[in-house]
DNA sequence: CAGTGGTCTAGACCACACA
DNA sequence: GTGTGGTCTAGACCACTGC
């Protein structure tokens, strides 16, 4: 009778006798009745631990089955992904925003092809910059689909980022992110002074409202960018 | 009278409303009792369905002053981190692993300095090459700190890369990820088949047992890497 | 079919932060 | 102080899935 009633005392516990190979990766751990008696507490309780262990990729539950420990830990880790401005802000420097260019363009082949788009898609595209405390931080390159967003047409991105627009005016529901290693071309590295061939570290975003694609963006760093988290 | 009544539904209709600017950002959103009424359902059945809002960065709570819509909507984005074994099968591809290097070394400066090690630490310095279908898919260069890890020294990593070793025999408590972009240089180059100079999407990862470093990683990925996720 | 986790309820007390 | 979310309980029924 170990007496811990807390579900954080609870994911601890289960998480040092995970540690201490007491219940050794592979191996099932006992029912969710059988750890509220030992816990004391209410099987809820027990529930809400062990259903954010899983969560975690810790546990891998099944009904019937049972709860056993992951033998491959595919550990889940979470990266906050803020507002480009707040991202700056955050660490005390200034944020300064400049739009570079703005075009009405037919999507090009690649971009169709990306995004699921008709032949003769219309679409807008953007480049901006991003500085931090007047150094460049983040290029962005992107595409707005405008049929799926017709106002789009008629919006000023002089002062502020088309980012910030559109989640203020657009809905969406869906968003694949990715993270990649690319070189700087003449054009990157002209903007975020760098050499060409350098290494950028690069994200890209491809946002839907429900199915029906809106926006497309590839966002290349400065110099020595990195992306953390710790758990 | 909305009268939906599972948590997964309520997150559903929360979000519809934050879409369609009902609650637009940093707005507060009536109370959970209020909430509950509404919906038909359990106060606890509303509190999962925020508090998971919440978690994914959507909403903001705070006792007394009631739940928000976030302004800035730093979403918190899960990536999955599996075994290299675990990521490379689960394409379809064969998994080969070598060990290139092994050595006990005194820590060098920059490690020491990164992991907060005293002068003359002793660790195990390794370099390792993970392939998919025989193909260089992942470049492992791992020191381990000794002193936490002593039975280290009679590991055998010819078969079995440290990281599963690791995995199996010693807990850890606190894990960094970071991702950036680096160059290849001629070590790294030669190994995963590149040119020196070429971008190499890399991350890296520190190991702590209770604050005490267990070990430091750093991955070099093969040409065209990428890591996503979707949300 | 039966056992496990998944979810919901109605109620309660607590902790924090704003007024 | 007082209202909000944070958590816990004891019980219930359901859904999936392995046997």
């Amino acid at each position: 009778m170990t007496a811990k009633n807390s579900y954080s005392d609870i994911k601890k516990t289960v998480l040092a006798r995970i540690r201490d190979h007491t219940w050794p990766p592979g191996s099932i751990i006992p029912g969710e009745v059988e750890l509220s008696e030992e816990f004391g507490c209410a099987r809820a309780t027990v529930n809400r631990a062990m259903r954010e262990l899983a969560e975690d990729g810790i546990l891998d539950r099944k009904r019937k089955a049972g709860t056993r420990v992951n033998k491959f830990p595919i550990r889940h880790a979470k990266f906050a992904i803020p507002l480009i401005r707040t991202e700056i802000t955050s660490t005390g420097a200034a944020y300064r925003y400049t739009l570079i260019d703005k075009k009405s363009l037919t999507a090009p082949a690649w971009l169709r092809a990306r995004l699921g788009l008709p032949d003769n898609a219309k679409t807008l595209h953007l480049q901006c910059l991003h500085f931090a405390d007047n150094i460049p931080f983040q290029f962005e390159d992107r595409w707005i689909n405008i049929n799926a967003v017709p106002s789009v047409e008629h919006a000023d991105f002089t002062t502020d980022g088309p980012n910030e627009w559109l989640i203020k005016e657009v809905p969406f529901t869906d968003v694949e992110i990715s993270f990649s290693a690319r070189v700087a071309d003449k054009e990157i590295a002209e903007y975020l002074s760098l050499s060409v061939g350098e290494p950028v570290f690069t994200t890209e975003r491809i946002t839907w409202l429900s199915g029906n694609p809106i926006t497309f963006a590839r966002f290349s760093f400065g110099r020595g960018y990195s992306l953390k988290t710790r758990f």
